[in-house]
DNA sequence: GGCTCTGCGTG
DNA sequence: CACGCA
DNA sequence: AGCC
């Protein structure tokens, strides 16, 4: 509550600058990437950093520059291919803003953006996009959420949204502003209300005491806003010494000798690493200091020979690790809530793939010679990370016995013949299971999956969540194959031995399906269900465009909640949209309301040109019940290559932002590179209606495909992902390569599979050759649910 | 002891 | 180049 | 982690 209090402030103090600035701002936008590569690869190079940043910027200069110069005929498109990239306004353009307040004030900046809207040819009227917006607009004008809660204040988005700019956000003037409001929020401390000032009378030390990192000097400035009176010297009136990760105790206890001669601490002083005020704030309580997770490095634990008594007098002693409590809940609701379930019942014809605009569907008999491929699939899954191994990973907590983990093969399997609650299975399979299939897998929300392994699959993919924030990738891999595994059972696995002999499923899973079995549960999961450090990172990554790597650094930096991260940190426009809607974007989106979005593109598109073809790719084509967003791929007869495509998608971009339907660009073609683009990302909402009657904001990709690339692209787009690796790691082996472009023969590989040849192709335009070529037995879109 | 898919866009 | 996402 |  406070926190959103606080926040709240933030953001309300901000003020909408005028109109004046764009031009300025696109021109600073220019000097200020150039200014952040520059940095950036003078941190990465360490020879030749000159010459190669300068390269590069130069080129990167060029790139912008191009896009600038946009501004002049906005209408007449070169055909050439090559240009084609420029005509992107890309990001320059002050575009679609999202949630930011902008006050009434604000209205004129819309408008004149240096780009001359041509749109004189695409002012549709689609009919009433404004009307819905206005209705929300005019209630609450000023309120302002950093982002969202529930679905964000719709009004203010459109808004910003219908100066119509294309392609992605421009940083301009939202840019500045931000700027503007962290200079702001860094002169100035402002106290929390008194009741929650945890650290009041306490005076930190910092280690090094000073602000110079940026991100000490965020802890700082956080510590004082909580109360905490920042020591500029060192003095027995300090209360906590806050040292950074990195000095241990021994460095600290020499530095403190040389420079202030003292031979020990003062008693009572409190000696914690940074990361102790960080998690105080966060549980909004003065912690107890004396836990393993606060310790210097260095310091022993308890265990080894203590090293010189920190704080002699009362606090010492006691608990040894006791774990933290429980976090509360959050601050800002991160967590999202029921959303209002659209109709979901109401999937009207719940497709058939009315979309699909090719492949016929029969419906093939023969699974079972789909065995040689199922065993690939096993073998596919994998990871990007590499493995940090080690295979401790436990900081294993306070129980000791967690040791399961590994283990041995151990025979204790034996004794497991166990009651059989065989009732649940035997009735539940009327018809066959082809049928079953595919409305099983069909939803991920689908709950009473027929799958007798249900529960088992669950856990597995938890754990294999878990992994992969936790960096083991090769347990993620494990886990997932294990889940696809367990997937094609039609029986539920009982023992051990019945569980070792399903490849992919080795003895560390075969033990745990066997727990799962017997006790329901995993222990090592419930375990990873309490590190409070997980829980943070999943948070973090569920922003968009916010992987691992960077949670991470953010939850080193002592950031806890998205709060934190607003006011603290760098985001990137991708990740600031991300943010603001964090909700929306996490929450599925029921297949009713997919068959209307498919409309409305559809819709457009034949409106703008009449040959071309849409189709709805991802999740929804496997027909599963609810989405994480919708996946198009757009293609036109007798194209060849994505450039005879892009003009076709900037139009359609720009009359969808039009129509007030795209309200955000996360990701658009190139430009800079030759190949020109064939993507497009952004987001989108759904216009409101009875059964939808909040907006909310959702993910939409557009794929462009030559219509000689048709079926490599649909198999692509179609997924699922597991599958996908699969194949193309069947490929792989077959001296082949398939890539959402073709397949192609004859790859030549160096080590680590590298490729060396780009081969030759076999197939594009077919999905069926295609996989007759890798010789596996056709599959319907349905059928691809492996992950 | 090696491999675990391949490519596009951002900063 | 490092990263995130399809 | 599991497979080759
Ligand atoms: O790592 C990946 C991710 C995705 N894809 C392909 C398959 C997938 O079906 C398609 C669309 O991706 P998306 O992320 O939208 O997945 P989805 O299958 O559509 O599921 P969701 O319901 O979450 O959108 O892109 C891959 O090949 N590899
Ligand atoms: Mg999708």
């Amino acid at each position: 509550m406070v926190d959103s209090g606080s926040l709240n402030h933030h953001d309300q103090e901000e003020n909408q600058s005028g109109s004046g600035q764009q031009i300025d701002g696109h021109l600073q936008d220019a000097l200020t990437k150039e200014d952040y590569f520059d940095k950036l690869y003078a941190l990465n190079d360490d020879s030749e950093e000159e010459e190669i940043s300068t390269g590069i910027r130069d080129f990167i200069q060029k790139c912008t520059k191009s896009v600038m110069t946009t501004s002049e005929p906005p209408l007449s498109l070169p055909t050439e291919e090559r240009r084609i990239p420029p005509e992107f306004p890309t990001k320059k353009v002050p575009g679609i803003h999202r949630t930011r307040s902008a006050p009434a004030s604000g209205t004129s900046v819309v408008k004149e953006t240096p780009l001359p809207r041509k749109h004189s040819l695409l002012r549709y009227d689609i009919s009433t996009p404004p009307s819905a917006n206005t209705s929300f607009e005019s209630k609450q004008p000023t309120q302002n959420p950093v982002f969202q809660e529930r679905p964000a204040g719709a009004g203010s988005e459109r808004r910003t949204v219908s100066d119509p700019l294309f392609l992605k956000n421009s940083e301009g003037i939202d840019n500045m502003l931000r700027k503007n409001q962290k200079r702001k929020r860094e002169s100035e401390i402002k106290l929390v209300p008194e009741k929650n000032r945890i650290f009041n009378k306490l005076t930190f030390f910092y280690m090094p005491n000073n602000d110079i990192a940026k991100i000490r000097k965020v802890r700082i400035q956080k510590a004082q806003t909580y109360g905490a009176q920042w020591a500029q010297v060192y003095g027995n009136h300090i209360t906590h010494m806050i040292v950074d990760k990195g000095i241990t105790y021994q460095s600290l206890m020499d530095h403190l000798k040389a420079k202030y001669d003292e031979d020990k601490l003062p008693d009572r002083l409190i000696l914690v690493n940074e990361n102790y005020p960080v998690d105080c704030i966060h549980f909004r309580t003065l912690l107890n200091p004396n836990q393993k997770q606060y310790e210097l490095q260095g310091m022993n634990t308890t265990s080894q020979s203590q090293a010189p008594v920190v704080g002699p007098g009362r606090n010492d002693g006691k608990q040894e690790k006791q774990r933290e409590h429980t976090p509360p809940r959050d601050e800002y609701s991160d967590e999202e809530e029921s959303h209002p379930g659209v109709a979901s019942g109401a999937s009207g014809n719940p497709n058939e793939d009315r979309t699909d605009s090719s492949p016929p569907r029969e419906v093939p008999k023969n699974l079972e010679t789909n065995d040689e491929f199922d065993k690939i699939i096993e073998v596919a899954h994998n990871t990007r990370f590499l493995p940090l191994d080690d295979s401790d990973s436990d900081t294993h907590t306070t129980r000791d016995n967690a040791s399961e983990d590994d283990a041995d093969s151990e025979r204790d399997r034996s004794p497991i013949r166990k009651p059989v609650k065989r009732q649940l299975r035997s009735g539940s399979k009327p018809t066959f299971n082809q049928a079953n299939f595919a409305c099983m897998k069909a939803g991920t929300d689908s709950e009473s999956g027929p799958n007798p392994n249900d529960a088992t699959i669950k856990a597995f993919q938890e754990l294999a969540a878990f992994y992969e924030r936790t960096k083991q990738s090769w347990r993620n891999m494990a886990y997932r194959k294990g889940v696809s595994a367990l997937r094609r059972q039609t029986r539920r696995i009982k023992s051990y031995d019945e569980a070792i002999q399903i490849p992919g499923i080795g003895d560390s899973l075969a033990t745990k399906v066997v727990e799962m079995y017997r006790r329901g549960k995993l222990e090592k999961l419930e375990y990873a269900r309490l590190e409070p450090r997980d829980l943070i990172l999943q948070k973090f990554t569920k922003i968009y465009g916010v992987g691992i790597n960077i949670a991470e650094k953010w939850y080193d930096a002592g950031h806890r909640s998205l709060a934190d991260l607003v006011a603290n940190v760098k985001l990137t426009e991708n990740q600031q949209i991300g943010i603001d809607h964090y909700d929306d974007f996490n929450t599925r989106i029921p297949r009713a309301e997919m068959d209307s979005l498919a409309s409305i593109v559809k819709d457009a598109a034949s409106e703008l040109d009449p040959e071309i073809e849409v189709t709805v790719g991802g999740s929804y084509r496997r027909g599963a019940l609810t989405s994480g967003d919708i996946d198009f791929m757009i293609t036109k007869p007798n194209t060849t290559h994505t450039s005879q495509l892009l003009l076709f998608l900037k139009e359609l971009v720009e009359h969808l932002i039009e129509i007030g339907f795209l309200v955000a660009a996360l990701a658009v073609p190139s430009g800079r590179r030759d190949d020109s683009g064939s993507k497009w990302h952004g987001a989108c909402v759904h216009p409101v209606t009875a059964e939808i009657p909040t907006p909310i904001w959702r993910r939409i990709d557009l794929l462009l495909v030559p219509a000689s690339e048709w079926g490599a692209a649909l198999i692509y787009f179609t997924g699922d992902d597991i599958f996908n690796r699969s194949l193309r790691l069947k490929a792989s082996t077959m001296s082949m390569r398939l890539n959402q472009r073709g397949l192609y023969k004859d790859v030549m590989r160096g080590p680590g599979r590298v490729k060396v040849t780009e081969g030759s192709l076999v197939e594009g335009r077919d999905e069926r050759k295609i996989f007759e070529a890798l010789g596996v037995a056709w599959r319907t879109p349905e059928q691809r649910i492996v992950g």
